[in-house]
DNA sequence: CCATCTTTGTGCACGCGTTCACAAAGACAT
DNA sequence: ATGTCTTTGTGAACGCGTGCACAAAGATGG
């Protein structure tokens, strides 16, 4: 999961529970697909199953919605999509600007997902003057001073912050200040916005970390040596050099 | 947020809850950070705030890994560093490969996120042939006939899948085949798998969605118009063309 | 050695999210 | 028109996560 969002305790906008809004785009995508089958109706049970939840939940979620399905048949997948495209906002054109062209960057702006569903890159920016010009994704980049021209001019109130950790937080202050609203981070930093900005982060290394711990936890199952410092060699032998983990703090930059 | 783990009913693990651990890796960095500037203790006033946290949650966090602060004083960095680091594995090497050398792949070839924590890129695999041999952030991309053969050479456990949708599932198959039990999923797609092998996953898109909600819901907020269907003019006027988004269903592919 | 002050560790209450299980609603056949 | 069968929509119970608030622990100064 990209980690939580941040700030703002969770508040349920408009009665709809800030867990389903997060499984909508879930339902969207699987929706979608039954449209290209051109599947009329689909149940909550078929459904559940394409977007890989339960069943019972996924009634829950859409009842907040409204009473969208007929019992008995189920639900109609265009009308469905159509409901929540406009309950998510996507029925409407977002432009969207991405600060920090580096190769993530560049992997977003080239990611077909954005331009897909109602958001458009509507300016690359990198602090970088080499790169001003420079196209990616058929877009030329623009250097950062134009930052706040490109956001007023455009109408932006959403931004992605793929810049190196350092340079985030003041980034982020001038999309902030340039009235951006909402900010998607992947730099690996907290950010602090004031009150009415909504922050998400989504951070790679902390996914594998999570999956480290369950990994970790899985071989030192196979081996009930009780739960001591270091359970020796738990997870498969590595063939190369396995750093001489001994039992001083293990440094990592950055 | 990388939207959540699948399977698994969140069970907690040798009593630390998902939610905790989950944050560990945020405490971790943050620790980091101060160990490099030679801060000898923090309390949890202060590293709360850095890991952008309630500093109750924080204390209620360390108490499941035991007793590693000092009352008057606040917890000793290094110490934590390394006690955080081995509950979640980070003191182990962990072989990582990533399927699927486009944009995103080589993005994350190139994070230095990954190599700074326990984790090594062991082999960059790629379904096209054309990229066989060519370097990408110094280590040669394989062609995926060798899948198998890297995993079991290099005991792989954790594989990054970063092809296009349609691959995804097939990849996934043939990453669990080979004996990979944990899997962070970038491709689009709900990955079906046997018990026993976690799945997280990273959806940029997914991730905007929820962003556009929240932004729809401010500028809704503003003209207390009731919530009838299409709310008129709601986010800043675009100068470029608006898509032409009557009231069909918007389509959008993969 | 005692008093004071700081900061941890946690008992407790509350709220959100999930799941079960079932009644109501509608389709469909006869 | 009536009965049967399918599937929705939701009331209610439960469990996890969060945050408050405070007692216990230890440091520090006199």
């Amino acid at each position: 999961m990209a980690t939580g969002r941040t700030h703002r305790p969770a508040t349920r906008s408009r009665g709809i529970p800030e867990a389903t809004v997060a499984r909508l785009p879930l339902y969207l995508r699987a929706l979608t697909a039954l449209s290209e089958r051109s599947v009329p109706t689909v149940s909550s049970e078929e459904l559940a199953a394409a977007a890989g939840v339960n069943s019972a939940k996924l009634r829950k979620d859409f009842s907040y919605l409204g009473s969208y399905g007929t019992r008995g048949v189920g639900y109609d997948v265009e009308y469905l999509v159509y409901q929540i495209s406009r309950e998510l906002g996507l029925t409407q054109d977002w432009p969207v600007v991405i600060v920090g062209i580096g190769n993530l960057g560049a992997a977003l702006a080239n990611y077909g997902g954005f331009a897909s569903r109602g958001f458009r890159v509507a300016a690359l920016i990198d602090a970088d003057p080499a790169m001003a010009g420079k196209p990616v994704a058929g877009i030329p980049v623009q250097h950062t001073d134009e930052l706040e021209k490109i956001i007023k001019d455009n109408g932006v109130s959403i931004g992605v912050i793929a810049t190196p950790a350092g340079a985030a937080q003041q980034v982020c202050d001038r999309l902030v200040a340039a009235g951006v609203t909402s900010i998607l981070n992947f730099a690996p930093t907290v950010l602090s916005v004031p009150d009415g900005v909504d922050v998400r982060k989504v951070d790679l290394s902390i996914e594998l970390q999570i999956l480290a711990f369950h990994e970790q936890r899985k071989a030192g199952e196979e081996t009930p040596a009780g739960d001591g410092a270091l359970p020796a060699a738990t997870p498969r032998q590595t063939s190369a050099d396995q750093g001489p983990d001994g039992d001083v703090p293990a440094v990592m930059p950055a």
